[in-house]
DNA sequence: TTGTAGGCGTTATCAC
DNA sequence: GTGATAACGCCTACAA
């Protein structure tokens, strides 16, 4: 394996001349530009990066923290950072942490010890220890799509109070009377946002709040299909009910199919995050649908933008929802 | 940021000692190591993986470039991955090369120049190129998924032909008459072997194979919608369909939709690869279910073999199918 | 068992 | 503009 000094006695130049026409600076004579660059491919060299990071005490690197590789929405973001990373130069580590907090801290660990350029995250746990190492590391950092207490540093997040807001509306304009909301755990910013904006949206139409109507889960299939459940079984029999997360809208569903029910007849339905296919399954699924390409390029150049200056004025960006109305929630 | 200098002055020994107390090395006094230990811990010491790995020429990363990240079926493999790789002291790095196979080779340069400790691919081209550089390179590769021509190196497969063959034969026994294929790419190892299953059951019915059933796309959503256009604009209009492909299924599905053909009743239809939540569609979806996790950690379980012995004879492992029958091939 | 010392391949700081 | 040289932080013969 050939290194920079093969190509400087090759190229007849110095190892340093090597590096800085690798590196594309401009104070270097085209001549012997254009002999480094012969010598380059006549030797097949290709610089190491793990010196080159050594050295420069980063890598090019930058890690993707998300909650679960399985879930459309965040596998459709990793798109949106990986296009903006591989433009700038830089590959995207995505890393696993299955909303489990230690699988979380163990990996922001691993992108402090392998010096990553930057760390993409979307919090599994509202603990802001870690996002906090890597700021006092002075190591970039962008939260993704749920919000973290107390930390004051580059966001990018979707305006979940008025998505659920759009949902709830629609619901009620649909004529449902009795309308429930399963929603997340109550530390997750973004369950506590949805159900804010159902809650809203209710008063708005001056209807009570009714707690027999409300129900946290886990923002898994399983829990969804409990809590329908659940609802069903209660005292209060919904007529309607705004999910505020893909998984979970699957399992509600899968439960009201269980139970004989039909949407949107018996029951309306709308979801939040939009599933894959939501138009073949039957009926067709009512969602509130993310920016889930843009929230991932959006977090990717705050990134870029803090990497160039770590100590930039942070920001904080609200993208919008949309509401896509299909047959789960139209009244017959 | 302190060093291993740091630790062993503060413990009172050489760099040397805390370097091996690190690595668990046994031949180290107990309380030496024990001040090693404490120090660590008061410091907060991290080694520097940078600085490990140019010394070691190896870094304790794992690329698996797969060619498409939103597709679920790539997705659940990466979590058989994941765990076998993290229970072994590695990250796992996901590259998309989106079936390109410039990405591709840039994402096999990339694992090259840092030095990644392994490669598991699943090629997007039938170009043997990229995988010989690592080859060449001494660079662990496992191959996974797709067949690669000329490549003798470790590698995890499905076994297409039998899983397509099964579901031929179901669709026959369903008592369907005109049946279709819509394949993937002809270089596609899995596109043919699936094909090739497909003619075989026909066979075995002693059936005559029809060309005219025969439809070659991209394994793409839209690429499923053209060819089962292109199937009911032919001349010889099928009764049921075999698509080799999840998204090719639901872009069928989709365009029989557009038609107004009804499933199963008019067109019999099964897939390849199970759809997430393929449950919920209407009618819900027959498919050959792929073991995407135990491809993964078995791809995995090659890796690490290999890493261990570079030289170690090539294994090549063929993992069956299962035909989940679902209301879409049911004859009413 | 422990310590000393050299080097992994690059980049950055100097002089020139 | 170019070249020598000193780090970057760690691991590992080798010596003690």
């Amino acid at each position: 394996v050939p290194t920079i000094y093969d190509v400087a006695r090759r190229a007849q130049v110095s190892a340093a001349t090597v590096s800085r026409v690798l590196n594309g600076s401009n104070s270097v004579d085209p001549a012997l530009a254009h002999r480094v660059n012969a010598a380059v491919a006549e030797l097949g060299y290709r610089r190491n990066e793990m010196a080159r990071n050594l050295r420069r005490r980063q890598s090019s690197l930058w890690a993707m923290i998300i909650s679960d590789v399985t879930n459309p929405f965040f596998t459709s973001m990793v798109r949106g950072v990986e296009d903006v990373a591989s433009s700038a130069g830089y590959s995207v580590v995505l890393c696993n942490s299955d909303e489990h907090a230690e699988k979380e801290s163990s990996y922001i660990a691993a992108a402090m010890a392998e010096q990553m350029a930057g760390v993409l995250i979307s919090p599994s746990s509202n603990r802001i220890d870690g996002v906090s190492l890597l700021m006092e590391a002075k190591c970039p950092v962008v939260v993704i799509d749920r919000e973290l207490q107390g930390f004051h540093g580059d966001t990018v997040l979707v305006d979940n109070e008025e998505g659920a807001h759009k949902a709830t509306e629609h619901l009620v304009a649909q004529g449902y009377e009795r309308i429930a909301c399963i929603t997340g755990p109550r530390w997750l910013s973004t369950a506590l946002g949805r159900l804010r904006g159902y809650q809203h949206a209710l008063a708005a139409d001056k209807r009570p709040l009714d707690d027999a109507l409300v129900r946290h889960s886990d923002f898994r299939e399983r829990g969804g299909y409990d809590a329908m459940a659940s609802l069903l079984d209660g005292g209060a029999l919904p007529d309607a009910v705004f999910v505020t997360n893909n998984l979970m809208t699957v399992g509600a569903l899968e439960c009201l199919a269980d139970r004989g029910l039909a949407v949107p007849r018996d029951i309306g339905i709308v979801g939040f995050d939009d599933i894959p296919w939501a138009h073949l399954v039957r009926p067709t699924l009512t969602t509130v649908v993310q920016p889930t390409y843009e929230i991932g390029m959006t977090g990717a150049q705050l990134l870029l933008r803090r990497i160039e200056d770590v100590n930039t004025e942070p920001r904080r960006i609200l993208l919008s929802t949309e509401l896509r109305c299909r047959d789960s929630s139209t009244r017959p």
